[in-house]
DNA sequence: GCATCCACCTAATACCTTTAGGCAAATGCC
DNA sequence: GGCATTTGCCTAAAGGTATTAGGTGGATGC
């Protein structure tokens, strides 16, 4: 029998291009096997279970994620790093649909702690040093362009966006101008 | 045989219970059926399949949280309507996780289209009348607040924002404060 | 009281998941 | 280089979900 030589890390890399491909709801441990030219229960001893595949998943897409973050937010601040970052997002998303879905993927707690979902939340604080929040505006901001980031992709990967009129480019750059502009006139408690 | 009268009605009532009981993906033809303590092919005849379940339910979900939407807007106006709609989202999110992950199944654009999807935004569009925004920031704001609407009570839901200090009940009135106040002062297009 | 129809059933096929146990290629040791 | 062990992939099998085809009996209408 030809060895193919399966590990966790080949499979996981090639989960996230079967999620690419057909979705991330759709990976599935028997067309993993077929991609591989192997039998499925073979991935049983590189896998834990379904699950497991889609967890590595999540932790990969996770992983790509901070890293083109990390690099777009390199030497830029305020509303470029703004920008830079939120790009990102978008951008990851466009490229790699599946994976994106992945990252979204629910992780148990103590596995979501070790993961490189933390550096996502560093990377956002570490941008808001850009503009003038102090505790706790500064996590409710943290908060809020997660949920602007997420819920625009999220939206218009979704098709949510796609009947009316104006372009979605034109409304993300100015939802950008707009959140640029609220940072820097956050306003004071009541 | 006790016959039960089934209807699509009715499966997809006890789906949307179903789905808020074990999840919008967990969802299963099989398991409406022991429920209904019927034979799984007995659904068939009146569900085209488990996909049409699916869009059953969403549609289901959509209308619900239209209506409630409506309902919370009725004399409002302003920030008041502001908070008034955004809670309806993140409410009905808490009460029915399933029926809500629901609403964001991909629907076909045909099926969209006839869906309570449009209310929605149209809701939305009768909010901003409270402030001051003509074509097309009018579109990006409905756009922006779909997005944080959606993006916050998603991660909120799936645990993002749970290791953290300030509590997200906090988080999300400052969210509120800062659009309304971002609503009142729209950047101008550069 | 009979014919009809509809609602639910049985049967069968086809996937996907997961576990248990087998065999042979690769690896390590002398 | 030959032998033992490990380990990587295989066969087999059980159980769950989705879906289709065709049957039967209880309810309905005349």
């Amino acid at each position: 029998m030809a060895r193919v030589r399966l590990t966790p890390e080949r499979l996981t890399r090639a989960g996230a291009e079967l999620a690419d491909e057909v979705g991330f709801d759709q990976v599935t441990v028997s067309e993993l096997a077929r991609r591989f030219d192997v039998k499925v229960a073979s991935l049983y001893s590189h896998l834990k279970n379904s699950h497991d595949l889609r967890t590595r998943i999540a932790l990969l897409a996770l992983e790509e994620l901070a890293d083109r973050a990390a690099d777009a937010l390199a030497g830029r601040a305020g509303k470029d790093a703004l920008t830079a970052l939120a790009n990102v997002y978008r951008d990851y998303a466009r490229e790699h649909p599946g994976r994106y879905a992945a990252a979204q993927f629910r992780l148990a707690p103590e596995v979501a702690a070790c993961s490189a979902g933390v550096r996502h939340a560093q990377m956002t604080r570490a941008l808001l040093r850009g503009y003038d929040l102090t505790e706790p505006d500064q996590t409710h901001a943290v908060r809020l362009l997660g949920s602007v980031f997420h819920g625009y992709v999220s939206l218009e990967m979704g098709g949510g966006f796609s009947h009316s009129a104006p372009d979605t480019q034109e409304t993300w750059t100015r939802v950008l101008d707009a959140l640029d502009a609220l940072l820097r006139n956050w306003p004071p408690s009541p």
